[in-house]
DNA sequence: ATGTCCCGCACGGCGGGA
Protein backbone atom coordinates (compact mmCIF):
# COMPACT_ATOMS: atom_id res chain seq x y z
CA UNK A 1 0.00 0.00 0.00
CA UNK A 2 1.63 3.45 -1.74
CA UNK A 3 1.22 6.26 0.68
CA UNK A 4 1.81 9.51 -0.31
CA UNK A 5 1.78 13.37 0.25
CA UNK A 6 1.88 16.30 -2.20
CA UNK A 7 1.45 20.08 -1.57
CA UNK A 8 0.29 20.93 -4.93
CA UNK A 9 -0.18 24.74 -4.73
CA UNK A 10 -3.31 24.84 -6.50
CA UNK A 11 -5.34 22.00 -7.53
CA UNK A 12 -6.55 23.91 -10.93
CA UNK A 13 -2.75 25.20 -11.59
CA UNK A 14 -1.58 21.83 -10.99
CA UNK A 15 -4.29 19.28 -12.50
CA UNK A 16 -1.82 18.08 -15.73
CA UNK A 17 0.87 17.31 -13.09
CA UNK A 18 -1.47 15.56 -10.61
CA UNK A 19 -2.69 13.45 -13.73
CA UNK A 20 0.43 12.29 -15.13
CA UNK A 21 1.81 11.34 -11.59
CA UNK A 22 -1.06 9.87 -10.47
CA UNK A 23 -0.72 7.49 -13.53
CA UNK A 24 2.52 7.19 -13.47
CA UNK A 25 3.21 6.13 -10.22
CA UNK A 26 -0.71 4.76 -9.37
CA UNK A 27 -0.25 5.11 -5.12
CA UNK A 28 -2.63 3.93 -3.45
CA UNK A 29 -3.54 6.87 -0.95
CA UNK A 30 -2.43 10.25 -1.67
CA UNK A 31 -2.83 13.22 0.79
CA UNK A 32 -3.01 16.63 -1.45
CA UNK A 33 -2.59 19.66 0.59
CA UNK A 34 -2.52 23.77 -0.95
CA UNK A 35 -6.05 23.13 -3.21
CA UNK A 36 -6.36 26.83 -3.48
CA UNK A 37 -9.84 26.72 -4.29
CA UNK A 38 -13.72 26.46 -2.87
CA UNK A 39 -14.84 23.00 -2.10
CA UNK A 40 -17.24 23.73 -5.11
CA UNK A 41 -14.73 24.33 -7.50
CA UNK A 42 -13.27 20.95 -6.89
CA UNK A 43 -12.47 18.79 -10.34
CA UNK A 44 -13.90 16.05 -8.64
CA UNK A 45 -14.78 14.60 -12.00
CA UNK A 46 -10.85 14.33 -12.89
CA UNK A 47 -10.26 12.40 -9.79
CA UNK A 48 -12.84 10.01 -10.46
CA UNK A 49 -11.90 9.23 -14.07
CA UNK A 50 -8.12 8.10 -12.98
CA UNK A 51 -9.63 5.44 -10.54
CA UNK A 52 -9.60 7.19 -7.30
CA UNK A 53 -12.14 8.05 -4.60
CA UNK A 54 -11.50 11.22 -2.67
CA UNK A 55 -12.81 13.45 -0.23
CA UNK A 56 -11.60 16.98 0.33
CA UNK A 57 -11.90 20.05 2.35
CA UNK A 58 -11.67 23.64 0.21
CA UNK A 59 -11.15 26.98 0.87
CA UNK A 60 -11.25 30.16 -0.91
CA UNK A 61 -7.73 31.52 -2.31
CA UNK A 62 -5.50 29.27 0.43
CA UNK A 63 -4.93 26.14 2.42
CA UNK A 64 -7.21 23.19 1.13
CA UNK A 65 -6.93 19.51 2.23
CA UNK A 66 -7.63 16.18 0.15
CA UNK A 67 -7.43 12.37 0.38
CA UNK A 68 -7.38 10.66 -2.63
CA UNK A 69 -7.78 6.69 -2.55
CA UNK A 70 -7.46 4.12 -5.06
CA UNK A 71 -10.39 2.33 -6.35
CA UNK A 72 -12.58 2.73 -2.66
CA UNK A 73 -13.82 5.66 -1.02
CA UNK A 74 -11.57 7.49 1.87
CA UNK A 75 -14.18 7.00 4.82
CA UNK A 76 -14.05 10.00 6.70
CA UNK A 77 -13.32 10.96 10.47
CA UNK A 78 -13.21 14.63 10.61
CA UNK A 79 -11.87 17.88 9.08
CA UNK A 80 -10.57 19.49 10.80
CA UNK A 81 -8.31 19.09 14.05
CA UNK A 82 -9.83 19.76 17.18
CA UNK A 83 -8.86 22.44 19.78
CA UNK A 84 -10.18 25.40 17.96
CA UNK A 85 -13.51 25.88 16.68
CA UNK A 86 -12.86 29.64 15.70
CA UNK A 87 -10.03 28.12 13.41
CA UNK A 88 -11.34 28.18 9.71
CA UNK A 89 -8.16 27.71 7.97
CA UNK A 90 -8.20 24.25 5.67
CA UNK A 91 -5.67 22.67 7.12
CA UNK A 92 -6.65 19.08 8.43
CA UNK A 93 -8.37 15.88 6.87
CA UNK A 94 -8.74 12.59 8.45
CA UNK A 95 -9.98 9.30 7.12
CA UNK A 96 -9.75 5.31 6.79
CA UNK A 97 -8.57 4.12 4.03
CA UNK A 98 -8.43 -0.12 4.22
CA UNK A 99 -7.09 0.04 7.60
CA UNK A 100 -5.08 2.99 7.83
CA UNK A 101 -5.86 6.12 9.34
CA UNK A 102 -4.55 8.88 7.47
CA UNK A 103 -4.37 12.18 8.75
CA UNK A 104 -3.62 14.70 5.98
CA UNK A 105 -2.13 18.06 7.39
CA UNK A 106 -1.13 21.48 5.88
CA UNK A 107 0.61 23.13 8.25
CA UNK A 108 1.48 27.06 8.89
CA UNK A 109 3.84 28.58 7.09
CA UNK A 110 4.55 30.91 10.25
CA UNK A 111 6.36 33.68 8.49
CA UNK A 112 7.28 36.46 8.88
CA UNK A 113 8.24 35.19 12.98
CA UNK A 114 7.87 36.59 15.65
CA UNK A 115 4.56 37.84 14.90
CA UNK A 116 1.01 36.49 14.61
CA UNK A 117 1.06 33.77 12.17
CA UNK A 118 4.37 32.30 13.81
CA UNK A 119 2.22 32.60 17.28
CA UNK A 120 -0.41 30.62 14.89
CA UNK A 121 1.95 28.41 14.19
CA UNK A 122 2.95 27.12 17.10
CA UNK A 123 -0.78 26.80 18.51
CA UNK A 124 -1.27 24.61 15.64
CA UNK A 125 1.51 22.23 16.40
CA UNK A 126 0.57 22.04 19.66
CA UNK A 127 -3.16 21.02 18.73
CA UNK A 128 -1.78 18.57 16.60
CA UNK A 129 0.62 17.08 19.29
CA UNK A 130 -2.76 16.58 21.08
CA UNK A 131 -4.92 15.08 18.72
CA UNK A 132 -1.63 13.04 17.90
CA UNK A 133 -1.49 11.54 21.60
CA UNK A 134 -4.93 10.75 21.24
CA UNK A 135 -4.85 8.54 17.36
CA UNK A 136 -0.87 7.21 18.34
CA UNK A 137 -2.73 3.93 20.58
CA UNK A 138 -5.83 3.93 19.05
CA UNK A 139 -4.69 0.36 17.92
CA UNK A 140 -4.55 0.79 14.11
CA UNK A 141 -1.81 1.78 11.60
CA UNK A 142 -1.75 5.69 11.38
CA UNK A 143 0.15 7.76 8.97
CA UNK A 144 0.49 11.19 9.78
CA UNK A 145 1.32 12.92 5.95
CA UNK A 146 1.35 16.51 4.55
CA UNK A 147 3.38 19.62 4.10
CA UNK A 148 4.42 20.71 8.00
CA UNK A 149 6.42 22.99 7.04
CA UNK A 150 9.13 22.33 9.59
CA UNK A 151 13.09 21.55 8.63
CA UNK A 152 13.79 19.03 11.44
CA UNK A 153 17.53 19.28 11.44
CA UNK A 154 19.80 21.21 9.65
CA UNK A 155 20.81 17.78 7.40
CA UNK A 156 16.98 18.43 6.19
CA UNK A 157 18.36 22.29 3.99
CA UNK A 158 20.58 23.19 1.48
CA UNK A 159 22.73 25.76 4.27
CA UNK A 160 20.93 25.60 8.05
CA UNK A 161 22.70 28.73 8.81
CA UNK A 162 20.24 30.81 6.35
CA UNK A 163 17.39 29.48 8.07
CA UNK A 164 17.67 29.61 11.59
CA UNK A 165 15.38 32.80 12.00
CA UNK A 166 12.83 31.18 9.70
CA UNK A 167 9.41 29.57 10.44
CA UNK A 168 10.22 26.42 9.41
CA UNK A 169 13.96 25.99 11.40
CA UNK A 170 13.39 28.60 14.17
CA UNK A 171 14.21 26.68 17.73
CA UNK A 172 10.57 26.84 18.55
CA UNK A 173 9.34 25.00 15.59
CA UNK A 174 11.83 22.06 16.07
CA UNK A 175 11.14 21.64 19.85
CA UNK A 176 7.54 22.11 19.30
CA UNK A 177 7.71 19.14 16.32
CA UNK A 178 10.32 17.01 18.45
CA UNK A 179 7.67 16.78 21.14
CA UNK A 180 5.11 15.15 18.70
CA UNK A 181 7.99 12.69 17.52
CA UNK A 182 8.75 12.04 21.06
CA UNK A 183 5.30 10.13 21.60
CA UNK A 184 6.31 7.33 19.67
CA UNK A 185 6.31 8.84 15.79
CA UNK A 186 8.71 7.26 13.30
CA UNK A 187 9.69 10.15 10.54
CA UNK A 188 9.84 7.49 8.01
CA UNK A 189 11.62 8.98 4.99
CA UNK A 190 14.39 9.64 7.71
CA UNK A 191 13.89 6.25 9.16
CA UNK A 192 14.99 4.44 5.64
CA UNK A 193 17.68 6.72 5.02
CA UNK A 194 18.93 8.45 7.85
CA UNK A 195 22.45 9.87 6.53
CA UNK A 196 20.99 10.98 2.90
CA UNK A 197 20.01 14.38 1.60
CA UNK A 198 16.75 14.34 0.99
CA UNK A 199 14.17 17.18 -0.16
CA UNK A 200 10.82 17.62 -0.91
CA UNK A 201 10.51 21.30 -1.58
CA UNK A 202 12.52 23.89 -3.63
CA UNK A 203 11.50 27.55 -4.00
CA UNK A 204 10.53 29.20 -7.19
CA UNK A 205 13.58 31.65 -7.07
CA UNK A 206 17.14 31.81 -7.61
CA UNK A 207 16.57 28.45 -9.77
CA UNK A 208 16.47 26.48 -6.73
CA UNK A 209 15.54 23.34 -8.20
CA UNK A 210 18.71 23.39 -10.23
CA UNK A 211 20.86 24.36 -7.75
CA UNK A 212 19.40 21.68 -5.22
CA UNK A 213 19.13 24.29 -2.71
CA UNK A 214 15.85 22.50 -0.91
CA UNK A 215 14.50 21.88 2.19
CA UNK A 216 12.60 18.70 3.66
CA UNK A 217 9.21 20.13 5.50
CA UNK A 218 6.72 17.48 3.52
CA UNK A 219 6.63 14.42 6.72
CA UNK A 220 4.89 11.11 7.25
CA UNK A 221 4.97 9.97 10.76
CA UNK A 222 3.89 6.81 11.47
CA UNK A 223 2.92 5.20 14.71
CA UNK A 224 4.41 1.58 16.15
CA UNK A 225 2.15 -0.14 13.78
CA UNK A 226 2.41 1.23 10.43
CA UNK A 227 6.15 1.47 10.81
CA UNK A 228 6.20 -2.62 11.90
CA UNK A 229 4.65 -2.22 8.05
CA UNK A 230 7.32 -0.36 6.36
CA UNK A 231 9.23 -1.18 3.29
CA UNK A 232 10.28 1.50 1.26
CA UNK A 233 9.84 5.45 0.71
CA UNK A 234 10.98 8.41 -1.41
CA UNK A 235 10.69 11.41 -3.11
CA UNK A 236 9.61 11.79 -6.97
CA UNK A 237 11.59 14.23 -7.25
CA UNK A 238 11.51 14.25 -10.89
CA UNK A 239 8.33 15.94 -10.89
CA UNK A 240 9.51 19.50 -9.52
CA UNK A 241 11.20 19.34 -12.73
CA UNK A 242 7.76 19.01 -14.93
CA UNK A 243 6.45 22.34 -16.85
CA UNK A 244 4.64 24.33 -14.68
CA UNK A 245 5.65 22.32 -11.39
CA UNK A 246 4.69 23.01 -7.77
CA UNK A 247 7.24 23.75 -5.42
CA UNK A 248 7.27 20.41 -3.53
CA UNK A 249 7.59 16.88 -4.86
CA UNK A 250 5.39 14.52 -4.11
CA UNK A 251 7.24 12.13 -1.03
CA UNK A 252 5.67 8.51 -0.20
CA UNK A 253 5.95 5.19 1.54
CA UNK A 254 4.80 1.65 0.89
CA UNK A 255 3.21 -0.52 3.83
CA UNK A 256 3.19 -3.86 3.43
CA UNK A 257 -0.58 -4.92 3.16
C1' DA B 1 16.90 42.71 -0.72
C1' DT B 2 16.03 39.96 -4.34
C1' DG B 3 13.93 36.28 -6.82
C1' DT B 4 8.78 33.33 -8.73
C1' DC B 5 4.29 31.42 -8.80
C1' DC B 6 -0.60 31.46 -7.65
C1' DC B 7 -4.78 33.56 -5.97
C1' DG B 8 -8.79 37.18 -6.25
C1' DC B 9 -10.41 40.98 -8.48
C1' DA B 10 -12.03 41.92 -12.78
C1' DC B 11 -9.47 42.60 -17.50
C1' DG B 12 -4.58 45.30 -15.88
C1' DG B 13 -1.50 44.77 -13.10
C1' DC B 14 -1.45 44.70 -7.93
C1' DG B 15 -1.53 43.05 -3.10
C1' DG B 16 -1.28 38.95 -0.20
C1' DG B 17 0.66 34.51 0.73
C1' DA B 18 4.24 31.31 0.38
Amino acid sequence: MRIATYNVNSIHARLPSLQRWLQETSPDVACLQELKTPSEKFPEAAIRELGYGVIWHGQKSYNGVAILSKGCEPTEIRRALPGDPEDLHSRYIEAVVRDVVIGCLYLPNGNPAPGEKFDYKLRWLERLRVHAAELIGSGNAVVLAGDYNVIPTGNDVYKPERWVDDALFRVETREAFGRIVEQGWVDAIRHLHPDATIYTFWDYFRNAYGRDAGLRIDHLLLNAPALRRLKAGGVNRDVRGWEKPSDHAPTWIELED
